[in-house]
RNA sequence: GUGGGUGUAGCUCAGCUGGUUAGAGCACCAGAUUGUGGCUCUGGGGGCCGUGGGUUCGAGUCCCAUCAUCCACCCCA
């Protein structure tokens, strides 16, 4: 019985691995124009900071968790999303002590044991940024503006920005006994699912996609009717902010993040052509989370991208071409007795930043110039009998078809010339 | 965790109501004269028909289980 990748987890092979070196380098690149840089954390961690970190309500920590003993018997948890990790380095080294607002990008797998299905794997991977140290508004608008300036880049301009607010700690408390005595009497009438939510995170009934639900709390009213002052202010200023900037947004009274440590900004990037799966980003403000594990009381904002959601929904751009790999040279050994020699050329045409590859599985002559072919080779160096005993080396453009015989001194300004 | 679809060569699939050595296209390899590619032609290698049981004289074809995958729920990025 032969081995096969576990459950929800995939190879990423060759002309594949090209499409996520091209977005990954895309996005990494835009980060830095914002003033992010890379921080790198371990892949598993101590499963106290998840269970602090994201909320011990939601699923993901009740029953998402890739959580194991190690051979000392401690709990370890393989990371299920990357905010706590780097509140953890945050506070671990005392980074809050320097210049502020910390401004952070990461990239990387991430696990959940979930069922699998489009767009949804157990291992898959985010690019996520963070910012900690700043209660303006406008690092709120700059993170979304670096989002939405990630998805252009790449090309997709079909996606909906959705918004809201959740407010603080205080107007959240009041906005929750509002709801729930209106949940209260129609209590029957929700799922069971949203029975439960109500005693934990009433909240999150608001965004219950069944039906009968829906209906039992259309008249409900929304936090954002009930922000006090200074979040309403702060919510207005995001959104002046993104409008000034000309970044399309809709203000979504139904959205709820699912994550406990959120607050004030919400958002979500949605692509509804890649299916059930949609959300291909979000994030929002986690002003208490920095304190929830054991640092000062520091505000800080972020968001996470799905990269395999990304790369579904760069399938669907026409403009977008897959990049494929090619050869400059492929050198034609035509014996093996000048195999030696052929290695100095090729190791004397790399040295010069020229990608060169040659046959080695004992192919023909004619077999190395199809070979060659299948590489996208753009230029095939022959090195035969001729060539060897009387110190020159052919040269055929593939393209052209055109060759030329060029000294074996000057093979590298000659390839040169026609690369340029 | 729940419901439904699918599982035949590396890939996309065909295989009628169960019947002899399981097929095609693409891909791969080799030839079509002596050191030359993309087209064409010829030939070739490759399949425990997902896995394990069962029914039957006989199963890729029927039944059950299991695993995987896909679609949706759920959840989230």
């Amino acid at each position: 019985m032969q081995v096969k990748a576990p459950r929800g987890t995939y190879d990423v092979l060759p002309p594949d691995s090209k499409k996520w070196q091209f977005i990954e380098q895309i996005i990494e690149e835009t980060a830095h124009l914002f003033g992010y840089n890379e921080i790198r954390t371990p892949v598993f961690e101590h499963t106290e900071l998840f269970e602090r970190g994201v909320g011990e309500t939601t699923d993901i920590v009740t029953k998402e968790m890739y959580t194991f003993q190690d051979k000392s018997n401690r709990s370890l948890t393989l990371r299920p999303e990357g905010t706590a990790s780097c509140v953890r380095a945050l506070v671990e080294h005392s980074v809050y002590g320097g210049v502020m607002p910390v401004k952070w990008y990461y990239s990387g797998p991430m696990f959940r044991y979930d069922r699998p299905q489009t767009g949804r794997y157990r291992q898959f991977h985010q690019f996520g940024v963070e910012a900690f140290g700043s209660h303006s508004p406008y690092l709120d608008a700059e993170i979304i503006m670096l989002l939405v300036q990630i998805l252009h880049n790449l090309g997709l301009i079909d996606y909906e920005l959705h918004l809201n607010s959740v407010g603080c700690p205080v107007c959240r408390e009041t906005y929750r006994q509002i709801l729930i005595t209106h949940i209260n009497p129609v209590k029957e009438k929700l799922c069971p699912d949203c029975q439960s939510r109500y005693e934990k995170n009433p909240l999150r009934v608001l965004d219950c996609k069944i039906e009968d639900c829906k209906q039992a709390i259309t008249d409900f009213p929304f936090i954002f009717d009930h922000l006090c002052d200074n979040c309403k202010q702060h919510y207005n200023l995001v959104k002046s902010t993104l409008e000034a900037g000309g970044i399309h947004y809709l203000h979504d009274n139904n959205l709820v993040r699912g994550l406990d440590y959120y607050t004030n900004t919400a958002f979500e990037i949605h692509i509804p052509s890649i299916g059930a799966q949609s959300a291909v980003g979000g994030g929002g403000r986690y002003n208490g989370l920095v304190k929830a594990c054991g640092g000062p009381d520091i505000p800080g904002i972020g968001f996470a991208l799905g990269m395999e959601r990304l790369l579904l929904a760069l399938d669907g751009v026409p403009e977008y071409k897959e990049p494929y790999s090619s050869l400059d040279v492929f050198l034609a050994v035509l014996d093996d007795k000048y195999d030696v020699q052929a290695m100095q050329v090729l190791e004397r045409l790399r040295t010069a930043k020229i990608m060169a590859d040659r046959d080695y599985t004992g192919r023909s002559m004619k077999a190395q110039m199809k070979y060659a072919d299948k590489l996208g080779a753009r230029i095939v160096v022959l090195m035969g009998e001729d060539e060897v005993n009387r110190g020159f080396f052919t040269i055929r453009d593939m393209q052209s078809r055109e060759q030329l015989e060029v000294k074996s001194e000057q093979i590298i300004s000659a390839i040169k010339d026609i690369l340029a």
